[in-house]
DNA sequence: AGACGGCTACGCTAAAAAGCGTAGAGGCTT
DNA sequence: AAGCCTCTACGCTTTTTAGCGTAGCCGTCT
């Protein structure tokens, strides 16, 4: 069996130090090579065949975000782990966007870098602990976004619904009465009838609701 | 060092005899038990200790969404790896909110399979391949939903701001005035000055203005 | 046939908002 | 000192909503 060949991409010379010494206990990795920019990891993609690259966000520009999106549109079965101090959602998210495989923090042991190595070589993904937290928090917070656009508007008919959208669109009862070929006082009705139904005291209320089931 | 306790959820039995056999494999896994529903699965975990359950998502009522919900909160401590076919986003999402830790396609391997129980082990998430895919997929999306909404709220006035929160919390000029203890004369003042900033038309666009700034 | 829900519509009144203009007090900057 | 912005406030008019009630028409379900 080959042994996995990483690069260890970081400018601060201890953590390469200590992540290469951590790893030569590991008996089927291989650190072919240590990169301190970008520059050199993007340089040393063309001279070696590498499986894994450990990638600090935080070096300097070209920045391992940077870094990592070169890498996955020219070389995309290298993989690329990302090793960070930050547990910052935006840093997490954009490397993630940038095409990361995993995302492990710098104080991690011996025994998770060992793991996420081997996930990311067999094409999944590993999140440190924290991360996976901050990651998950993110997901909930904008599907709390999304998802209330696909709830039913259950109990309101389909003129009502129509009515709202209107409103909601900065339409006045006489626009509404106009565009519907209907009668103001319909419209004046249904306004009723909806701030009634959706126990909204005015037509901030109505707009509010028209938004977050997603009618606008 | 004390083996890891896993527990197998799964209603079709050639599945739970399948993984058991593979993780009879490994020296430092043991499978104290099977469960073929979600009930099974609590009741287990009244009688046993338990590390690690691997979860499938399709079970009968109480689904593994639901079970991964109630274990999860009432025993916080045990790791849930979901185990599915199924790589459907909505699917990874609503287990990922219920709490698993972690997410591996049935097909997965032997190997796979073992480093993820040790990844949800040590608290770190474990993502197979496509599942992660999709769920980055969903997180690029999402994020794109969300964008707009956190543009700064440039031009407004402390005040004018605040007026339009609460005009977006369904009060009436009067009752705004009341609040901030100012004249409705001077609510009134702000309000038009915001239809003025705006380029609303009505009340209507101001309560639009104010959720996409997320000011409510 | 009768009941019910949805859409339509009218009358009336009061309250609220929108559409103008104006303007002083206080703060900060130039 | 002059200029600009913010917050404050008033007057007046018109339009729009809100808050009641009522009611006919039409289709569906019972």
């Amino acid at each position: 069996m080959e042994k996995i060949r990483v690069v260890i991409a970081d400018d601060h010379k201890i953590i390469r130090v200590g992540l290469n010494a951590i790893l030569q206990l590991e008996n089927d990795i291989d650190v072919i090579a240590e990169a301190e920019s970008g520059t050199d990891v993007i340089a040393l993609m063309k001279t070696h065949v590498v499986d894994v690259i450990l990638m600090d966000i935080d070096m300097g520009a070209p920045s391992g975000i940077e870094t990592t999106h070169t890498i996955k549109s020219d070389f995309p079965d290298i993989k690329v782990l990302a090793l960070t101090q930050h547990e910052e959602r935006d840093y997490i998210l954009k490397m993630l966007e940038a095409g990361a495989n995993g995302y492990l923090l710098k104080n991690c042991g011996r025994d998770e870098l060992r793991a996420a190595i081997h996930a990311v070589v067999n094409g999944d993904s590993y999140f440190s602990n924290s991360v996976s937290a901050t990651l998950l928090k993110a997901i909930t917070e904008l599907k709390g976004n999304l998802k209330p656009a696909s709830k039913s508007n259950s109990d309101l008919t389909q003129r009502e619904t129509e009515v709202l959208q209107l409103i909601a669109q900065e339409y006045s009862n006489a626009e509404i009465a106009e565009k519907l070929f209907i009668s103001v006082r319909t419209v004046d009705t249904h306004r009723r009838n909806l701030l009634d139904k959706l126990q909204a005291k005015n037509t901030a209320g109505l707009v509010k609701y028209a938004i977050e089931k997603g009618l606008v």
